[in-house]
DNA sequence: TCCACCCATCTTGTCGACAATGAATATACA
DNA sequence: TGTATATTCATTGTCGACAAGATGGGTGGA
C-alpha cells in the first residue's frame, strides 16, 4: 500500500521535511504505474503532509517553526475536548482498549524504545478519541497528533527521559478520570498534560546551543 | 476547474447526498479524460465530501442525521474560538473584509435572496476564522460550515425569515466585539449564535409533520 | 418451482505513451 | 563581458486503451 508507506515514512522523518517527493522513483520502487503513485500523492497532500507545487513537483510538508503556537493551541484544545468526551461517552470496550495501550506505552518506556514511546503514545490519545465519539474531533485530533509525532522525532532526536516517564502517570491519570466518568478532572488533567507537552518542547528548542557565544575573539 | 465545480454542486445539493458520481459522465461534461476527473474525486472524498466504495463506484457523501449531534458540538466549539482568536489576532485590514461580508449579508437578506444568505453567511465566518490565523481552526471550521451549508438547504428549503433576521443582528454584535477585541464579549455572542442555529435547526427537523396523524380510520 | 452456478456486461483500477509546462543551459547580440 | 533570448531537457499533466473486479441475468440441475 504506496499511500500507508509513505505516510509512515514521512511521519518517521525518514523522508525528511522539504525534500522531494519523485514520481518515477516511486514508480520503480513500487513496482507501480504513475497514475496510483500520484493518487497516494493527491491524498496526502490533501492530509497536508505534502505539498504539491503545479507543474513544479511536491514536496514533504515543511514543520514551519512559526506554526508552532498555532499546532499547541490546537493540540490543547483537542487533548481537552477528546478527554472531556470520553469520559462521557466511552464504553467498557473503549476503557479495554485504551487501558491496552496504556500498558503497551509502559512497556515500551520499560524497554527504552523511544519509537515506540513515540507510536504508541499517539494511539492512546487516538483511542480516547475514538472512545469520545465525535468524528470532527478525532480527525483533526489524529491529524495533530500526526504532526506532533514529527515534531517529537525532529526536535527530540535526543530523548529526554523525565518527559516519558511523566507521560506515563499522566496518562494513567487520564485513564482514571474517563474510568470514573469524571469530566472535570478529565479536563484538567487533559490541560496539565498538554501544559506538560508544550512546555518540554518549547523548552528543548528555546535551548541556548550557541557553543561559541561565550568564545574570546 | 472540475473539483471546484463538483464541490460546489454538491454544497448546492445540485447533486444530492447518496446519489452517485459517474466518471464517464463527468469525462463527457468536462471534456477530459478519467483520470484528472478521478483526482479530483479523490480530493473530494478526503475532504469528506464523497465517498468511495472500492471497486463500486463513488456516491455524494449522504447526510447522516445520527451524526448532528456531534457536527452541532463541534460547529459551536469552533464558532467560540475563531471569534475568539479573531478578537485577538485580528488586524484592521481583517475587520474590513469583515464588515464588507457582513454588509453584504445585509444586501442579501434585504433582497430576500436566500441562496446569497447561505453563501455570504458561511463567507462571512469563515473571514472571521482567518482573522484568528489559526490555519487547524480555519480547517475544520470551513468543512463544518460547508456541511452546514447543505445542511441549511436540505432543511430549510423553505426558509423561516425569523432566523437570518437574528444573523443579522448577531453578526452585528460579532464585529463589534472583534472590533473592541473583547474576547469574552465575542466568546458570548459566538456561543449564543452557535446556539440560535442548532436550537432553529433542530426545532425544524423535528417538527411533527403527521399530517394524517388524527385522521379518524 | 427454486436455488446455485456460470457467463456477459459494465464500471473501476492500472498502464504506457504523448503533450504541455517550467527550468537550465547554450547562444547571440550589445 | 554581461544580458536577453532561444533551445534543450526533465518533469508533470493528460490521454486512450487494457485488465481486473463486481453486478445482474440467464441457464442448468434438483
Amino acid at each position: 500500500m504506496v499511500y500507508g508507506s509513505l505516510k509512515r515514512e514521512i511521519l518517521d522523518l525518514v523522508l525528511p521535511p522539504g525534500s522531494a517527493v519523485d514520481e518515477v522513483a516511486l514508480t520503480e520502487r513500487f513496482g507501480m504505474s504513475r497514475t496510483p503513485i500520484r493518487e497516494a500523492l493527491v491524498k496526502l497532500a490533501g492530509e497536508g503532509l505534502v505539498v504539491t507545487l503545479p507543474n513544479r513537483g511536491t514536496v514533504v510538508a515543511p514543520i514551519d517553526i512559526l506554526d508552532l503556537p498555532q499546532f499547541f493551541d490546537a493540540l490543547t484544545l483537542m487533548y481537552r475536548v477528546t478527554t472531556r468526551l470520553a469520559a462521557v461517552n466511552r464504553t467498557d470496550g473503549d476503557l479495554e482498549t485504551i487501558r491496552a495501550l496504556q500498558a503497551g506505552y509502559a512497556r515500551a518506556f520499560a524497554a527504552r524504545d523511544v519509537s515506540a514511546m513515540i507510536e504508541v503514545n499517539r494511539d492512546f490519545h487516538a483511542a480516547i478519541a475514538h472512545a469520545g465519539r465525535n468524528g470532527y474531533y478525532s480527525e483533526l485530533f489524529e491529524r495533530l497528533l500526526d504532526e506532533g509525532r514529527r515534531l517529537l522525532r525532529f526536535y527530540y532526536s535526543s530523548f529526554d527521559e523525565t518527559l516519558p516517564l511523566a507521560f506515563l502517570d499522566e496518562h494513567e491519570e487520564m485513564v482514571a478520570a474517563i474510568d470514573a466518568r469524571d469530566v472535570a478532572r478529565a479536563d484538567r488533567v487533559a490541560t496539565a498534560h498538554a501544559d506538560q507537552i508544550v512546555r518540554q518542547i518549547q523548552a528543548y528548542i528555546s535551548q541556548d546551543r550557541r557553543l561559541n557565544a561565550d568564545l574570546s575573539l
